[in-house]
DNA sequence: CGCCGAGTTGAACTGAATCAAGAAACGTGG
DNA sequence: CCACGTTTCTTGATTCAGTTCAACTCGGCG
């Protein structure tokens, strides 16, 4: 299955579009490969597109006071955007990169503004995003709000153990907000009992 | 102005609705007192209504293990609702309560949903809240990341000094992730320099 | 009055950060 | 394929921000 025909399935798993809708969503649509470490969208830059990840993985993170501190990361099938930018058109403040060899598809602003603006059903895919990252970002916050750094990671490694093998020490710590020190402190006690 | 009008302004502030669209939308309408001290939701129920603040104010807060964490700080003209639940149809982690004497327009999910079937620009409304409160909690989100306690009260006070003055050290402190005692010496040193 | 919850202050404690150094993994070019 | 430099990971010792526990103050209100 090519990364289109996914990209459609993700879509109709969101909201059913008619193939008159599709088409007209579709056509706006190309494909960019990132090797790893390249940018997809870099902190200051106004975000113009929403990715659809047809392989590989990326990372968000921001800066401060020269320290790296990681927000998210997408995977094969997942969309993928500064969307704090994207939405609001103003410079990001997270930078997005490929931390595998990545395919995506890419959506617009503009275009997908337009399908918004014909298609009552493209509103709703929309809506549907913009909800499901809402949901993300309030369970993270949740999650840092009330656990400890060893219960965040515990959390992770229920929720998701595949990530927690394949990301890095540095990476994956960051994402946890604590050092990797401590990271490599907690694992050695996960180890054992 | 009544709390309608209020809501009417605000609604055509997110996207404008014709005179027949916000007749089907203000129909499904009911409004409702909260003393202080009641309750919006509590945790464990669904929530069923987005709630349009015309007076009062809310604390949405979840308990872990005996303490309170707060999530969010609503008042007057703002919609309040325990998001994740309204959208998952799931039971709330989240109780939301009136710290002041609250009146509220109700907006059922059954009929906001209709509503978002019968009208494209409904649907719209619904993505740019789902968009907003995605805003809210990533920025929460970075500074319970990258922030010192220190740093998270000042930006608070740099962002919203008239919240900092009204609640409570108690709530203000779980909303902040640290315990009263650290925000008593927080502001005694903010008194000085 | 006297009680009661909310806020403050102090002293001891602790989870995680920091600093420092060594070990392992990784690429890159010879 | 191996040697080398670089980055990543681990381990140990110390420090520090924020917690915990406990005592005290203050303002309301029965």
């Amino acid at each position: 299955m090519d990364h289109f025909s996914a990209l459609k399935q993700a879509i109709a798993a969101i909201a059913p579009l008619s193939a008159e809708e599709w088409n007209a969503f579709s056509e706006a649509l190309t494909t960019r490969r990132f090797p790893k470490g390249e940018y997809l969208c870099r902190e200051g830059q106004v975000e113009h597109y929403i990715y659809f990840l047809g392989k590989g993985a990326t990372r968000h993170y921001f800066q401060r006071e020269g320290r790296e501190f990681t927000v998210d990361f997408h995977f094969e099938g997942e969309f993928v955007t500064a969307y704090y930018s994207f939405l609001t058109r103003k410079p990001s403040p997270v930078s997005a990169t490929a931390i595998e060899d990545t395919e995506a598809i890419l959506i617009p602003h503009q275009q997908l503004h337009e399908f918004y603006d014909r298609h009552h059903m493209g509103e709703r895919i929309g809506r549907r995003i913009a909800e499901y990252q809402y949901i993300r970002r309030l369970e993270r916050e949740m999650a840092l709000l009330s656990l400890t750094a060893e219960e965040r990671y515990a959390a992770l490694v229920m929720r998701n153990p595949a990530l927690v093998q394949q990301i890095s020490v540095k990476h994956l710590s960051s994402y946890l907000g604590i050092q990797p020190e401590s990271l490599s402190r907690i694992r050695k006690q996960f180890g054992k009992p």
